[in-house]
DNA sequence: CTTAGTGCAAAACATTTGCATTTAT
DNA sequence: ATAAATGCAAATGTTTTGCACTAAG
């Protein structure tokens, strides 16, 4: 399943770093987005504006959601951060490349399938040949039906009886 | 690119079938049920709730909201009506197999590209392969870049600079 | 008759905006 | 000193919920 890995697009690996990228840009580096770029470095996957808010590791006063999303959407220009989707619950942030995370949902009984985006690389390059769009599936989850559920359908004739609501 | 077709949940063509699907299940028939079932069957493609609210044939009184998304949900429970995302916009609404639409969205640009699903059957035929899932990419469209865009981010050195704010 | 479904008002939720104040530079 | 970024409050847009009332069966 696993093919050849090939990232490119270099990650930032310190804080330093991005606050760099920032004042590179012209940005100044104030405490609230200092917070949220050590929240964003300690966090293990993406996580959401709410969560970045009260994650500071120093138990002190929780972030002002709007300085969270502020900061967000800062390092979201300068690439440095990229969001994606799961279901309809918010937003989840994260360090750029590692929103790469490929989810596939089902539709019928909601399980999340987590595979590693090597995994996608066939079908990205085939999409690559027949649209020219270099496709990135971690913004949002792919949805449709997992084995079971699939078979299960085929069975039972009709379409799509249930819905997992999302 | 494109390959056999093999459709196969076969849609409600008719309102009356789609009545007929809610009574079946112990529902009630209501007019405002009816004028967003109409709403769906005159629409051309995913409409937001509020659309179908103000969606009325005959000019009438714009339906509750609560009420279309009341409807909407039952719909989707039956498998008779589903929706999709573009964008942070609101959810888009569509009788069951209509919402196949792929969209690729360009995340630096913007662009979006509507293709025919079954330019992606070899994708979708990919990942069924690979992961067992059967996949379907309209409930979210699928970002990345398009071809232009690529381009010039390769040029250009680093990740990803701009992004559209999506 | 019965109760599913409505209408209306209010809450919930994620996010954005305005503006006076603070603070990084 | 200057203007970027904050804090707070209020608005936005989408969807959900509570509840008394209406109407579909």
């Amino acid at each position: 399943v696993t093919q050849a890995p090939e990232r490119k697009a270099l990650a930032f690996e310190t804080i330093d770093e991005v606050v760099g990228e920032l004042r590179r840009a012209g940005h100044r580096v104030s405490t609230p987005a200092r917070l949220v770029i050590e929240a964003l470095f300690r966090a293990d996957g993406p996580v959401s504006a709410e969560h970045i808010a009260g994650a500071q590791g120093d138990g002190g006063t929780p972030l002002e959601m709007t300085s969270v999303y502020r900061n967000l959407e800062r390092l979201q220009q300068l690439g440095v951060v990229s969001h994606v989707h799961m279901g309809h619950g918010p937003g989840l942030y994260a360090l750029s490349p590692g929103t790469d995370r490929e989810h596939l949902v089902c539709d019928r009984c909601g399980r999340v399938t987590t595979v590693d985006p090597a995994a996608f690389d066939a079908v990205r390059e085939q999409i690559r040949e027949a649209f020219g769009y270099r496709a990135r599936f971690s913004h949002f989850p792919v949805h449709g039906y997992c084995q079971s559920c699939a078979e299960q359908l085929d069975a039972s004739g009709h379409g799509a009886p249930h819905s997992h609501s999302e």
